[in-house]
DNA sequence: CTTCTCTTCATTTTT
DNA sequence: TGAAGAGAAG
């Protein structure tokens, strides 16, 4: 628990305190010892909020802290933009229920379809968000949607910021919450957008309380209207704050370290602020340059193989003995994770894929879910909507609004079927939740999702019960495993979802042009989204090219990234496949 | 209103 | 390649 003497400056400056520094300078951790330190000066600990962007890095923000001052600090308040909102809003009496993108995506597509709006929900529904997030001014689809959200007395996620913002506009209520929160802590800060920014003004107030931490250079969500630009702002906003900046990067060792700063030196208008790496030993960066995607999945599994040392005598002298537990895979796009997942799973080793979509948001799970609410309450309008939108009672969207007025009407039309299965699950409200999970499969089915959904449900109370508990699931470790019990597993996840994480060696896959940099992507962004990938890693970093690979159902020759010429030669070293195996007839077959 | 065929288009993710 | 949407045909 040593603090260099910049790590001391930013935690015993009196607020506000902007912090700007580098990958693995310690920014997570400093913010912690803050946390501590106002607690220690007599702050009491329910007066402090420390607020993050996703669940889980809020999770580890509470577990550091904890880690440091135990007891002590019981009652700190850490979480999400997003809860926080949520807490401000429940506290003075505002509660609407907040849906989901998938929901939010069907509650659109019917305001489309009454409007005669052509084209994606799915992108439209983004692009709302987008123009939302920014702050800018939105159309006549926007207005409608909004005010069927409100009408539904529901909160999409960009909504519940904004409404948030609205009621802290208030003096009043804003003294309020400041009293509430005297101090607010923000990790991550270059990842803020419009409604995140005006609240953590308004909470900072004269800004005593206020302590942002980040680094533009880590600047990922542009895509979804986040804007580091907020750190320039702050200059504005708050001149009398206390400009702190980390020099030393204590995670990646030097050569690591000094080639994501070449590359990242690529970008424009950049922070100056120098960094250097504490650890100056390291190995150079492995490039390995694998002839497809396949090929690509089949090295790293086995050089992971290697290198936990299966086989000691492959290590070469003086590697380190690993465990699966030490290695991350990270890939641009979601759906790399296929391939990957297919070579853990031939060889055997453990994984497990971190983030994306779990199991609850598959089709065949949500339209189970979506009766089952329906079935709780089904006089909520929303919940009725709902039950038409997805599963296997939905209707298209233009017809949802005629099929549920004339249902309150005791006119069931096609959705016969519906009543019948209404009141087959009569009662089961309060009967077990995996026994009413039980019965829909046998009405409509079983799948792995179900089954999955089914095994959740045992020993989870009623079926309401159970419901009312599937938020906390939702974050849920969704977590594929290759290897049932093992605890011990490599992580596969995006770029993204390794943001504020480090591994002691990391492998960054399809470091392809047109993949990453990503063909539709902002290219300083996807530099940046690099950067982010190499300096997750605490002692090795190989990074892989595939010479081609399936895209958009073609097979494509890809070019090497231009972020891999950016790379300083004498800091990489170029790898040729390993000892040529002998083909097998299926390889050969390829020909 | 359902079912079909044809066209278009593909990132990243928050309670 | 495959999902989602548009428009026509049944
Ligand atoms: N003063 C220090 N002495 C030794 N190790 C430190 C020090 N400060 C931080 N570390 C270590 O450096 C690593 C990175 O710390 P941390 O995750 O807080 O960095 P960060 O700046 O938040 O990184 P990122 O930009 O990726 O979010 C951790 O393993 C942490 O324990
Ligand atoms: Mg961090």
């Amino acid at each position: 628990h040593i603090l260099d003497p910049s790590q001391e400056e930013a935690v015993n400056s009196p607020g506000p305190v902007v912090v700007v520094a580098g990958p693995g300078t310690g920014k997570t951790r400093t913010l912690a010892h803050r946390a501590v330190r106002l607690v220690r000066d007599g702050v009491p600990p329910g007066r402090i909020a420390a607020v993050t962007f996703t669940n889980k890095a809020a999770g580890e923000m509470r577990e550091r802290i904890l880690g440091l001052a135990g007891k002590e600090a019981e009652g700190l308040w850490t979480g999400t933009f997003h809860s926080l909102c949520l807490e401000i809003l429940r506290d003075r009496g505002k509660d609407f229920e907040v849906v989901d993108d998938l929901e939010a995506t069907r509650i659109l597509e019917e305001v489309m379809a009454e409007l005669g709006e052509k084209g994606r929900v799915q992108a439209t529904y983004e692009s709302l968000c987008r123009i939302r997030a920014r702050g800018e001014k939105g159309g006549k689809l926007l207005d409608a949607y909004r005010g069927r959200l409100k009408a539904y007395g529901l909160w999409d996620y960009e909504e519940l910021l904004w409404d948030a913002v609205e009621l802290l506009e208030d003096p009043e209520v804003l003294g309020k919450v400041r009293d509430r929160f005297r101090h607010i802590l923000v990790d991550e800060f270059q990842d803020v957008n419009l409604p995140q920014y005006k609240l953590v003004r308004l909470l900072a107030g004269d800004g005593k309380g206020l302590f942002v931490i980040g680094d533009p250079d880590q600047a990922i969500y542009g895509f979804r209207g986040a804007d580091y630009r907020f750190f320039f702002k702050l200059k504005e906003d708050f001149p009398q704050a206390r400009w702190v900046y980390l020099r030393t990067s204590y995670r990646c060792p030097e050569p690591i370290l000094m080639a994501a700063r070449r590359i990242i030196s690529h970008n424009p208008d950049r922070f100056p602020v120098k960094l250097s790496a504490h650890r100056k030993e390291g190995p150079r960066i492995r490039l390995l340059r694998p002839s497809s995607e396949l090929a690509e999945g089949i090295a790293v599994v086995r050089e992971i193989g290697r290198m936990v040392g299966g086989a000691t005598m492959l290590r070469a002298g003086g590697e380190t003995e690993r465990s699966f537990g030490d290695f991350a895979v990270l890939f641009r796009t979601a759906h790399q994770v296929e391939v990957l997942e297919e070579c853990f799973l031939k060889e055997g080793l453990p994984y497990r894929v971190v983030g994306g979509r779990g199991f609850l948001e598959e089709p065949s799970v949500r339209g189970a879910l979506t009766f089952f609410r329906f079935l709780l309450d089904p006089h909520d309008p929303f919940r009725a909507r709902m039950v038409l939108s997805e599963g296997p009672f939905s209707l298209p969207p233009a017809e949802r609004e005629k099929a549920s007025r004339r249902i309150t009407e005791g006119d069931w039309g096609r959705l016969g079927r519906l009543r019948e299965v209404l009141e087959e699950f009569e009662g089961m409200e309060d009967k077990p939740a995996h026994e009413a999970v039980k019965k829909w499969t046998e009405i409509f089915g079983e799948d792995g999702h179900l089954l999955r959904l089914m095994r959740l449900a045992e020993g989870r109370g009623s079926l309401r019960n159970f419901l009312g508990m599937l938020p906390l699931y939702k974050d849920g470790d969704y977590e594929r495993r290759g290897e049932g019990a093992r605890t011990e597993a490599v992580s596969l996840m995006t770029l993204h979802a390794a943001k504020g994480l480090e591994f002691p060696v990391v492998f960054v896959v399809g470091v392809e042009e047109g993949l990453l940099p990503h063909a539709e992507g902002d290219p300083e962004e996807e530099r940046r989204l690099f950067y982010v990938g190499m300096t997750r890693a605490r002692e090795e970093l190989i990074l892989s090219a595939a010479k081609s690979r399936i895209l958009h159902g073609r097979r494509a020759e890809l070019p090497p990234s231009r972020f891999l010429r950016e790379l300083p030669e004498d800091l990489v070293v170029r790898e040729t496949p390993g000892p040529r195996r002998r083909r097998t007839s299926s390889q050969l077959s390829l020909f």
